[in-house]
DNA sequence: GTCTATAATTTGATAGAC
DNA sequence: GTCTATCAAATTATAGAC
């Protein structure tokens, strides 16, 4: 693996525990062994680093969900695919979705990491509304209303779940939504 | 007004903006005219300050809302109330909820502070599952679930509409849901 | 690509005077 | 309650050698 990308999966780590302030060059350096002036090779400022940070979370992220129509075809039902991604992150990884934190800090980030937060949830507000699509919503406006309602209850039981260390919160949220 | 409250409110707009690690003792200090060693004397600690904020943020919080039974009694829904002071939130204040960031980056608060924003959680899903209970949930198993399902979507729609900048995506998240 | 060296700034915190 | 003075540490970033 590159120097280059153990960065990144190390500062998403750490981004993800505590937001884009919760990490420095130089401990991202003395984790892969080198100085933190070598970062500046890979990432000219922080923001470079935090932007392209976002950016991979995004397509890593809807990369590994795939098509919501070929999901469907598969009868893999997309929107429960998508519900169990995020699963994932609160037990598996035991960390908030990393855009999750940086959309709740949004007005205190970079320019360039700004963008690409918002890019996360418009191209997930996205897949959603086809995902709804296919399961069947009466039009494209009801698919979209039901891909924000999704991805709006997914993050806030996520980070209430993770809050309060307790799975059966994150299960309690989804037991009360007929959205999916 | 005390210059301890003056630094707690200031510090309040710094957090709902960035996080716990979006103020300094000193930024505080400049705004109401002081020296940051002199709010050392009101705050020891930087986590004792931010500690009191999410103490002082729940408390004010559930007290402007009032008893979820007086408001029924008074032919007001008491989940309909909770959900106008997100949109003022979104609105007014166009913040983010102070332990909606706070909770966001958890793991990476000092024990203090993460104690007082797992409070605010667990006193909202109270003060809701209670709400839900006069709304005539059919047992409080119902409202304890319904409560949390109505505190993961506000949180999370409040942070993508805020991160989107566009204050129908809140609307088009609450349009979704038959909890409320 | 990585290093040394260094700069400029910020940060949380303390000691002790007033 | 607030100040001056001070500190040790951390942070982002750059210049220039190897």
């Amino acid at each position: 693996m590159s120097k280059k990308l153990a960065l990144l999966q190390i500062a998403e780590q750490k981004v993800r525990i505590g937001g884009y302030n919760n990490f420095s060059f130089r401990e991202l350096a003395d984790e892969i062994g080198i100085k933190s002036a070598s970062v500046h090779y890979h990432f000219p400022t922080k923001a470079d680093l935090g932007a392209e940070l976002a950016k991979n979370y995004t397509e890593s992220f809807l990369e590994s969900l795939g098509d919501p129509k070929i999901l469907h075809q598969n009868a893999i039902d997309p929107v429960k695919a998508y519900v169990e991604k995020f699963k994932t992150a609160l037990i598996k990884d035991q960390k908030m979705c990393l855009c999750g934190l940086l959309g709740a800090e949004i007005d205190g980030l970079p320019d360039k990491v700004k963008t690409e937060t918002k890019r996360f949830f418009e191209r997930n507000i996205n897949w959603l509304t086809q995902a709804h699509i296919v399961n069947g919503a009466v039009n494209n406006k009801e698919a979209a209303d039901k891909a924000i309602h999704t991805l709006s209850l997914l993050e806030g039981a996520l980070m209430i779940s993770k809050t309060l260390d307790d799975q059966s919160v994150f299960e309690s949220a989804l037991s009360q939504t007929n959205a999916f």
